[in-house]
DNA sequence: TTCTATTATCGTAATATTGCGATATAGTAT
DNA sequence: ATACTATATCGCAATATTACGATAATAGAA
């Protein structure tokens, strides 16, 4: 029926996995990529930077602001977007958890 | 069109947007915490784990399997499945390493 | 062989995502 | 006001994902 079902898996599942959703794009890891890079938050750069259009560049931010992940000031005509230095971090934290919740044991079927 | 532009990416973006991919769901979370916490490899008992078919389960570990992040041993009529540590690893140092490239010099905007 | 249990695959329906042209919106300049 | 610039949003087409019933495939038991 391609839904999710939500209602199934806790709270902290659903939230992982939208975490990894919001990253599961490569346009948005070349986004957050150049943010990371140029810190001094450039905006609409961004479409000539990477080969997309203008319409989509804007809807990949979109989902970025969605997930928290970068915030957006208007400057002028142009926006200005930046990471978000605290949810990154709980980006961060939440993942590692996950990955570091498994010790091999070495002990494989 | 729904095709994604990977050609535009590096290889770099495009397979850190694909770990983040098979791990964008709740149900593969789910399984890979079982198979963390379980540790000696179970398989379909995940069926009775979590509240989804048996023939969506299947392809959720098919998508696991190809990602790398579990192995498959046939053990009589059943399956026994369990993560496999050098993909894990991969993966986590991969994901860190995206995590700490960024570092708040706190001027945003 | 026949029956049973377990897992994989196929086919299909519902929904989601991606990408972009066209258009709207908002700010600035003339 | 008009013109220009930069973003956002709308609407659509193409493709992907999710879920599951039905069916196949495989291995062991009777």
């Amino acid at each position: 029926m391609g839904l999710t079902k939500t209602a199934i898996f806790t709270e902290r599942q659903n939230k992982l996995a939208q975490m990894m959703k919001a990253l599961a794009h490569p346009a948005r890891i070349a986004i957050l990529q150049h943010l990371v890079k140029a810190q001094v938050c450039i905006c609409g750069d961004l479409v000539e930077e990477l080969g997309l259009a203008q319409a989509t560049i804007s809807q990949h931010l979109k989902e970025l602001k969605n997930a928290g992940l970068i915030q957006g000031t208007i400057d002028g005509t142009s926006v200005c977007y930046c990471i978000d230095p605290k949810v990154w971090n709980e980006y961060k934290v939440a993942i590692d958890a996950f990955f570091v919740s498994y010790v091999n044991k070495d002990g494989c079927c």
